[in-house]
DNA sequence: CGGACCGTTCGGCGCCGGCCGAAACGTGCC
DNA sequence: GGCACGTTTCGGCCGGCGCCGAACGGTCCG
C-alpha cells in the first residue's frame, strides 16, 4: 500500500469556508476593517446566536482574528494572506449569476466595478487602470515576474511613498491580484497597500459605502497628471440617477 | 440595507474541498499525473462508487479535467492555478498531527521530506536548497518581489533551459511556493517547473514511489558544480534500514 | 440600581451529504 | 458470444451541521 494521502486536515480547513454564512462573513471582511459580530449578523441576516458560533469557528481556524472591547466583539481577517486566499477561492468560484433586482443595488454595483478596496488595495476599473499605467510607466516590471524598478523606487518616493520600509515587511512587495470584475490584474502586495492608504492620505480618493472608493474632484487631473495619463482616462461611471441604459 | 455579500459561490467551491476524501484526492494528485477512479479509491480507501460521485463533483466544479480512455477514466488537476491553491490552502490548514506509525512510513517520510514533486515543480529539502543557491548565485533576485536576472537567464541557457518560451505562457514565470516540511520558501511557476523537468531530463534526478524524487549518483556532483555548492550540501537522508533513530 | 444592549450558551429541529452494496452499463479480451 | 473488469446509477441509512429561540452573563449609561 501506498502512502495514503490524508485529507483531514485541509478537508476541515476548507470546510470553514464551505458555509454560505461564514463565505459571506469573509466576503464581507475583504474591505479589510473591523466589523463586530451584530454587524455580521444583520448584514448576512443570520441570528446573533449563529452568527457567534461562526464566528468562534473562524477564530479558532485562523481565518480571523478577533479583539474585544467591552461589549463588542470586533473581527476582522488575520492577514494578508489570508485575504488573498479568499480572493484566490473566489475568483475561482463560479459566480453565482445573481443580476441586480433594484436600479440602487445597480448602481451600488457600478460604483463598486469602478473603484473598491480588495482587502488592502484598489482594484476595480482604476485598480486595472493604474497597474497598467505603473507598468507604462516603467514603476513595476513583468520581464522575469512582477518586480519593482529602481526608477519606479524614485517615482513613489515623489509621490510620498517610502520604499524600504515595506521592503522589510515578511509580505511580498510587489503582487498580481485577479480582478474579479474585469478580469485582469491590479497591483496587491505590500506597495498596493501602500499606495492605496496614500491615495486616500492624499485626498485623491475617498472611501465610499462599503467597499467602493472614489476620485475626488482634486485626485483625478493630480492622479493623471503623476501617471502621465489624460484624465479623461480616469473617468468615472456615468451618475447613479442618470439615464439608465437598459 | 447594504450589499450583501454572497457567499455561495464561495462556499459551494470551497466545498468541493470541504470533505477528506475529495480533499485526499486533491492532494494524492499534486505529484501532476493522471490517476484513474479506481486507483484513487483503493487509495483513499473507499468504495468505488463513493469515488465516482466525489470525482464527478471535482471535474464538475472545475478542480479536476477528465480523460476517459476506453473503460478508464482517468482524472488530474484542471492546470497549475488549481494546484497553487490547493497547496496554499493546505499551507495553512493545521496538520492532522499524524505521526508515522511504521518504519516502512517513517523512511517513506523521510524519502519525501527530503525531495518530491509538488505539483511540477521540486519541493523538500532539496528543492528549498536549490531555491537559496539560485538566489545566493544571483540567478534570482529577490528586490522587489521574487524576480529573474539577466545573468540568471544566461546561466539556465547554459543548463539548457531556454527562458524565452516559458515568458509567453500565462503562468507566472516564478513563484515562490512555501514548503510543508521546511517551512520555507521553493521555486515554483514557470521556471520551478521547466527546472524539475530539465533535471529529470538530464538524469541528475529520477522519480521514485508516489511524490518522492532523488538526486542521482551523477546528479550530485553535476548539480552541485552547476550551483557552486560542495557535494556533501547535497547529501540525502541516512539510507533506509540503516540503525534506526528512536 | 435598573434598563438597554451586545454577545454567548443550550436544547432541539430539520436537512443535507457521505457512505455503502447491489445491480446495470460499457469496454476489452479470449 | 461470453467473461472479466472498471465505472456508474440507484436506494437507503446515518451522522453531522446549520439554524433558531429562549435564557443567561457582561458592559455601558442614566
Amino acid at each position: 500500500m501506498t502512502t495514503r494521502a490524508d485529507g483531514r486536515g485541509l478537508a476541515g480547513f476548507a470546510a470553514l469556508l464551505a458555509d454560505p454564512t461564514r463565505a459571506g462573513f469573509c466576503l464581507t471582511l475583504l474591505d479589510g476593517r473591523a466589523w463586530t459580530a451584530g454587524e455580521l449578523a444583520r448584514s448576512a441576516g443570520v441570528a446573533a446566536s449563529t452568527a457567534s458560533d461562526h464566528l468562534t469557528r473562524l477564530v479558532r481556524g485562523g481565518l480571523l482574528v478577533e479583539q474585544r472591547q467591552g461589549r463588542h466583539r470586533y473581527v476582522r481577517l488575520a492577514d494578508p494572506a489570508v485575504a488573498q486566499l479568499v480572493e484566490d477561492l473566489a475568483g475561482r468560484a463560479p459566480t453565482p449569476a445573481t443580476p441586480p433586482r433594484t436600479l440602487r443595488a445597480a448602481s451600488a454595483g457600478a460604483a463598486l466595478a469602478y473603484a473598491r478596496t480588495c482587502y488592502d488595495h484598489l482594484a476595480g476599473r482604476l485598480g486595472v487602470l493604474l497597474y497598467d499605467a505603473l507598468l507604462a510607466r516603467g514603476v513595476l516590471d513583468l520581464a522575469g515576474g512582477l518586480a519593482l524598478t529602481p526608477a519606479g523606487t524614485s517615482w513613489l518616493a515623489d509621490l510620498g511613498v517610502p520604499v524600504e520600509p515595506l521592503r522589510a515587511a515578511r509580505r511580498p512587495l510587489v503582487r498580481d491580484c485577479l480582478d474579479w470584475t474585469e478580469r485582469r490584474p491590479h497591483l496587491a502586495g505590500a506597495l498596493g497597500a501602500a499606495l492605496c492608504t496614500r491615495l486616500l492620505d492624499l485626498g485623491w480618493t475617498e472611501r465610499g459605502t462599503g467597499r467602493s472608493v472614489r476620485l475626488t474632484r482634486a485626485g483625478r487631473p493630480a492622479l493623471a497628471e503623476a501617471l502621465a495619463l489624460d484624465p479623461s482616462a480616469l473617468a468615472p461611471p456615468p451618475r447613479d440617477g442618470g439615464p439608465a441604459r437598459a
